[in-house]
DNA sequence: TTTCACCAGTGACCTCAATCACATCTGAAT
DNA sequence: ATTCAGATGTGATTGAGGTCACTGGTGAAA
């Protein structure tokens, strides 16, 4: 199904663009439902697409030559990823992958180039984007060298948290939640690992689970401090 | 001092840029020699500039909380960093130092921003360059998912070597090779672990050392074989 | 020439997370 | 209601790599 210039209005990306240019990217669009585990981008494919997440939350992922798994990076509802091919025609680098059921727009990655070069707003939009994925994916890669594995997690559920909306208060309901492997190959740790620490956690009553992908973060606070280092789990 | 628009040409960024751009370049631009060890641009400083290697390597470096250090990339000469200050005014994210005696020049972002909204061509090449910072990052962060060790050394080892050029051939001459401090941060190892890594490559002679910052790799094919993993160390 | 800082090399020790091999739980599908 | 897949939970084992505490080498500065 094609995507209507309405659609495309709620992304940010495309909040001030003239509806002629909407048109355009319509035509060459579709919607997508895809189920959790289902493939929206896939590695060392040619198509060229770019991929507005209008709701759920994905993951980019990349695996190792020994084919171990590797977690990139989330992308949030009204978010996007794929940006890569409107700069480079090269291949699609890593695999976008739904984490709960999503639906997403897809538009072809040339025609989003033409746009962008005519609308030096959405050139800048599109330069911000890659400029922010380049700190966020700066900043996972500290993450990793932190030798405290509770430190690890608990920075990337606060990262989670904070992506949802965390106001600064002391607890709040996270939904879609990642499963614990999800977090293990962010985090380069076992699946195990991870489990154990959210075991503490809860033991501790910092969190606690709400069935599947929900989870109360009970006292943001002391999260945070774990996070920091400032506090031993 | 002040650069040439001379100099300013040899950089592949500015090919192409008419001579009154490259003047307005040059007026907030400086020419920088920095010592071994030194920063080049400084992280959290908000004076947001743009640094163009002219001769020497850079490396990418950031801190995580606890203090340990992270090396994120490498740059080459006649290549380019702080790129992220073009399209975004927050601070410069990672510290970039110099790993041995570097030419840079030094411009303000914010001029560079002006000359490249101005020539599509140019706006186009910076995308391309975050573009395959991305790559380069998402690659690395690959590497450290490796569980063997002598698979994450072998193929930066491999990455440095392509950098300078490595054809085909069975051996080659690295000059500037990183210390092995360097090595480790780069792969999230700690320094012995590197240098035990370096002792069987050389016990095997795949590698031999030539003075400082000077390696022989005598057998690239075998290096290569080992950093893809279908030969162990 | 001496000093000093930095880099490389090496052995002993020991921690702590990976791995394996299970059990349990849950929701969705048949 | 039963089955099944996927997610979580847990103990035992173990070995790879971090850490520590050195030695030795080298080049630049004093």
């Amino acid at each position: 199904m094609r995507a209507t210039t309405e659609l495309l209005k709620t992304f940010k990306l495309f909040k001030n663009l003239e509806d002629s240019e909407l048109e355009r990217l319509c035509v060459t669009s579709s919607v997508v439902r895809v189920a959790r585990r289902g493939v929206v981008l896939s590695a060392g494919s040619d198509e060229n697409k770019v991929a507005l997440l209008f709701e759920g939350r994905l993951q980019g992922v990349d695996f190792t030559i020994d084919g171990r798994e590797v977690g990139l990076y989330f992308v949030e509802q009204g978010d996007y990823c794929g940006e890569l091919n409107i700069f480079e025609s090269k291949s699609q680098p890593e695999h976008i992958i739904a984490l709960n059921s999503v639906v997403v727009v897809l538009i072809n990655a040339d025609v989003v180039r033409e746009v962008a070069s005519r609308n030096p707003e959405i050139m800048l939009e599109l330069g911000q984007k890659l400029a922010s994925r380049i700190r966020q994916m700066t900043n996972q890669r500290s993450l990793l060298s932190l030798t405290n594995v509770s430190q690890r997690v608990c920075n990337q559920l606060w990262m989670i948290a904070e992506a949802e909306g965390a106001k600064p208060l002391k607890s709040k309901e996270v939904t879609g939640v990642p499963t614990h492997m999800e977090f293990a190959i962010m985090l380069n740790l076992s699946r195990e690992t991870v489990t154990r620490v959210f075991q503490q956690l809860q033991k501790k009553q910092i969190v606690s689970r709400k069935g599947p992908n929900k989870l109360m973060i009970n006292d943001l606070i002391i999260l945070r401090e774990i996070a920091k280092g400032s506090k031993q789990l």
